[in-house]
DNA sequence: CGAATAATTGAAAAAGATCAACGTGAGTGG
DNA sequence: CCACTCACGTTGATCTTTTTCAATTATTCG
């Protein structure tokens, strides 16, 4: 896996983008392979009826944009500022030719993709948008880039909206769950993207 | 893809399962890949609350089972009376030394798996149950097996309990709404496993 | 046939959406 | 640096939808 890492280190080539922009939208062709090295992004799905979904958020070490399709099927916006790595997919597919381990990467990532699907679909499927939202702050809480341990702080890069679009409720309802969380004292705000997390509670909950 | 499949078939045993049998049982040692030759399959997904969750619904030419972890994440239960090719995980990842077309294939179906895992994603984000329940009925009415173009008859493999595990609600909703499609002439029921559709009808709402 | 399972239906309660108004705070241009 | 603006977030009141719990009816399978 270090062999393929150290294979594709030779095709790509390094990209940032500033917070809010688009690295791909939906219906474009997919001419590139993306890995995030530092930063956030959400996957949007736009629905015919205007509705915007979110899909995902992605996080360092991830791999995105890999389909097999012509075009991408969603679209990838970063979150805050990104450094990316791009790699052309026609060069990554030249280069399974020689490194079978570039397909087991992929094949790894891929996975990866379909985890985080069923794990999205389980927090959608609780009964109820509190149990969704502290499903999700659990989640979240995992990554070591935006959750300090030892204040416990989570940093939300996401707006309400965007939470609201992947959980499928309202923004009104985001907020007011935040709102009740916080009388309850199971989270503290510390302003609007800084939330204490009362781990221990959120847990038992 | 082709050359892929006749390597498999060399390694593949036939398998037949009656309905309601388990092929697979979340936690057990997944020392085994599927194929379905024919029937209907579910996923599920037990969570340690106690709720169980509809994860997929699988038809016929499916793989299913591929995981790279030592166990499978969930359960897989036959629908009706199914036949099944069951491959050794094992025998596989040797064939994929000669048979390069054989990651390609594990590599698609995993594909197929996450598109259709977006897909679920995007009926439970829908607003209201009957949105749900219409999208749900006319992604199933793709199936051959189960839908007959010239009645515009759908046999429904699964319970309502099912279906409502897998849109996120509860049997009664299901049942209720499938009462309301029925008063606006949206279906017509012949019995609990028949239903009409009106696809037209449907697509407009 | 009869028991068990699945489906339907009703009434009441709870949850969430909607629509509208009001704060708040980050970023911009004077 | 300050005022302004605009996007984002909060909150309230009302209405709709869905759940819950309970009872009843169908259907299936031994």
């Amino acid at each position: 896996m270090a062999e393929a890492f150290s294979a594709l280190e030779r095709i790509w080539t390094d990209l940032k983008k500033p917070a809010k922009s688009v690295v791909f939208r939906q219906g474009e062709s997919a001419d590139f392979i993306y890995f995030i090295q530092s930063g956030a992004l959400r996957l949007d799905y736009q629905l015919e009826d205007g509705r915007n979904l979110v899909l995902d958020f992605l996080w360092p070490d991830r791999f995105f944009g890999i389909v097999e399709n012509e075009v991408y099927a969603w679209s990838a916006i970063a979150l805050v500022d990104v450094h990316l790595k791009r790699l052309r997919r026609s060069a990554v597919q030249a280069l399974t030719q020689d490194y079978p381990g570039v397909m087991d990467l992929l094949l790894k990532q891929k996975t990866a993709s379909l985890m985080a699907a069923k794990n999205h679909i389980i927090l959608m499927s609780c009964p109820t948008a509190t149990s969704k939202l502290i499903g999700f702050l659990l989640d979240y809480s995992k990554r070591p880039e935006y959750f300090d341990r030892t204040t416990q702080v989570l940093t939300l890069v996401m707006s309400r909206k965007d939470i609201a679009d992947y959980l499928g409720m309202t923004f009104e309802t985001t907020s007011r769950i935040f709102k009740y969380l916080e009388t309850r004292n199971y989270i503290k705000k510390i302003n609007h993207r800084q939330i204490q997390l009362n781990t221990h509670m959120l847990l038992e909950a």
